[in-house]
RNA sequence: GGGCAUGUAGCUCAGCUGGAUAGAGCGUCAGAUUCCGGUUCUGAAAGCCGAGGGUUCGAGUCCUUCCAUGCCCGCCA
């Protein structure tokens, strides 16, 4: 709808200038109807310009509507209750575009012009850690908004900023050398068992030994100057996560590229010299850092953003300037080149952003025209409301979540097929849990509105019905049944759609509203819309399915309804796709 | 103490740049079925949109003051 809406605009701005003594154009204010039987737009320009114009705001649209020129594309317009204008598109219109989506693979949604390179940073593990549902959320969330970048045509670079830097290897390292000292010196691989509790052991020796303290912080400098020795047990821990990861990435179908903390090892004087060039540097109680503008602490005070510790180290937000320096920085001058970047991390780290942000800024190193965007989504609760944990108050591994998922998703499907008797192999067994699994676990928390804390709930994620992913997929998996039945669902010849009946009418501008929604997305960074629309769509499908037959109905109908059930499955297996989820045929 | 976010039906949540009588799912209750996969569809009950004040033609949405909850707050990331 998205060429019929700008027509429209056009068409009210010129009416508008027509009707109205007015000294420049107004917007008309063209909106989706709030509701069905308001047709498919309205334009609530009037009612503003009642009091400018000292006249009643329906004579107002009267006089607009008197000047618009629309009977190509809309019933007679209708001025409504205070002053709205109300637009219906003809149903032959609505044929023909849907007709038009039929022939192109992006249904609707034009490319972005200018296309932009934008750096997606998400999922970001720590080395030597779990991935909980933390780095779910961010990296489905992150996944997503790549991906719908990428359709748009935008040059989208996913970056996994890792934690594979930091004092925390100090304590590692010592205790590798304690209880593995011949892998270090190449004669054995490295078999740390459970890295996770390798680093509950180097964590405990931490807290409780005062020497083994003493030789953490020591390994620590050894590493930052570079010794080969702790390059080599960096490295090895290093490996091991990243075969842990990866095996998630490969579950989650999440593509990324790493570019760990330790990336911007090199970069991080440079950061404080250009700081200090910039005269933004202050030195206080030893530290070196950046007061803030408008940003203060509990003395009224302003804060100050540390870029250098006491003890020469470097943290975390000198990293992410380092990072954002070489994101922004042209290609020919060896960085990235991105015009917009974006962060996807919790909303805990919102203070921490602004600040990076506002020192980059500055700088001077945010160029004109780019832009620094954190994406914030709040925290992962469980059914008490507070942050998710296991029953014996550990985090959450993401494996046995995902495992979990699963599993219970085999568990339903091996139900319905005894109830109903199929039989099937064990390998399609696998295939629909692993996809339904997955689905859920996603799907579940895309639909949310990122912004907010999100209640986990297995039973709600994998319900056959209510806004989720199975019941989404039964309706892709319903129509290709059909297309089993009845055979491919080809496209009918030109002028074969006629939209007669409203649930037919329902449907094809439910269909017609999917462009919309995906710029919407690429504005406002809320998958949340857009599950929110499939499932309204999904629900007009099935209305639709219920009340008219399709292989049934009489020759001159059955076209356009293989038509709408074909731009169904279409619309939602790109939807889905963005989304991050895969369809399946058959479940 | 300061900052940010959230508060909408019994529960989980939508509500985009302010628009018409505040929406959905689950649950509850009552129905439908010539069924192309009923994992469906129809209907009903259910609300002081946290509270007060303001802005205007019009406020769940914007401003302001409270209240409640969560997260964050100088050398961890």
């Amino acid at each position: 709808m998205l060429k019929l809406r700008g027509i429209l605009n056009q068409r009210l701005l010129e009416a508008m200038a027509k009707a109205l003594p007015l000294p420049q154009a107004v917007d008309p204010l063209l909106r989706p109807a709030t509701k069905p039987e308001f047709g498919d737009f309205q334009a609530n320009g009037a009612m503003g310009l009642a009091k400018v114009l000292d006249s009643p705001p329906r004579q107002i649209a009267q006089a607009v509507v008197d000047h618009l020129q629309v009977d190509d594309l809309c019933c007679p317009p209708q001025v409504a209750g205070p002053g709205f204008i109300n637009l219906t598109i003809r149903p032959e219109v609505l044929a023909a575009e849907v007709q038009g989506r039929l022939k192109q693979p992006r249904l609707g949604v034009p490319m972005a012009e200018p296309r932009q390179r934008v750096v997606v940073d998400f999922s970001s593990p720590n080395i030597a850690k779990e991935m909980h549902v933390g780095h779910l959320r961010s990296t489905i969330i992150g996944d997503c908004i790549a991906r719908v970048l990428s359709f748009r045509g935008h040059q989208v670079l996913r970056l996994n900023h890792l934690g594979d830097w930091g004092t925390q290897f100090g304590m590692l390292i010592a205790h590798l050398k304690n209880v593995a000292p011949q892998t270090l010196a190449g004669q054995e691989n490295l078999d740390l068992g459970d890295l996770v509790e390798f680093y509950r052991q180097a964590k405990g020796c931490f807290d409780e030994d005062e020497v083994f303290q003493e030789r953490s912080r020591r390994e620590v400098v050894q590493l930052q100057a570079g010794a080969p020795e702790s390059l080599r047990a960096w490295g090895l821990l290093c490996q091991r996560s990243r075969q842990a990861f990866q095996a998630i990435y490969d579950r989650l179908d999440v593509q990324l590229l790493e570019r760990g903390e330790s990336f911007y090892n090199g970069a991080l004087p440079g950061v404080v010299e250009a700081l200090e060039q910039a005269q933004l540097l202050v030195t206080d109680d030893g530290a070196r850092c950046v007061f803030l503008q408008g940003i203060t602490g509990k003395d009224g005070r302003p804060l100050p953003l540390i870029v250098q510790k006491r003890d020469g180290g470097y943290n975390y937000a000198t990293t992410d300037l380092a990072a954002i320096r070489q994101r922004l920085t042209s290609p020919e001058a060896g960085g990235e080149g991105a015009e917009r970047v974006i962060y996807v991390t919790d909303a805990g780290q919102s203070d921490h952003f602004a600040a990076v942000f506002q020192v980059a800024q500055r700088a001077g190193w945010v160029p004109p025209g780019c832009r620094l965007q954190h994406v914030p989504f709040g925290l992962v609760q469980g059914a008490d409301g507070k942050k998710l944990k296991t029953r014996s108050g550990a985090t959450v591994r993401l494996r046995d979540l995902l495992d979990e998922a699963v599993e219970r998703a085999r568990h339903d499907l091996v139900e319905r097929l005894a109830q109903e008797q199929r039989q099937v192999t064990g390998e399609f067994i696998e295939s629909v849990a692993t996809a339904v699994g997955m689905a859920a676990v996603k799907y579940a928390d895309l639909s949310q509105n990122r912004t907010t804390n999100y209640q986990f709930s297995f039973d709600r994620m994998l319900s056959l019905q209510g806004n989720t992913a199975p019941y989404l997929l039964y309706v892709y998996v319903r129509i290709q049944g059909i297309a089993r039945k009845g055979g491919p669902l080809e496209t009918p010849g030109p002028a074969a759609i006629y939209l007669n009946d409203p649930q037919e009418l329902h449907l094809a501008r439910q269909l017609l509203h999917f462009d919309e929604v995906i710029l919407e997305l690429e504005k406002d960074l809320l998958p949340n819309r857009l599950c929110t629309y499939l499932f309204g769509l999904s629900q007009s499908f099935n209305r639709f399915y219920d009340q008219l037959p399709v292989l049934k109905a009489p020759t001159q109908l059955r076209s356009t309804r293989i038509a709408l059930c074909r731009l169904t499955a279409e619309t939602l297996g790109l939807g889905l796709d963005l989304l991050g989820i895969k369809t399946i045929d058959r479940m």
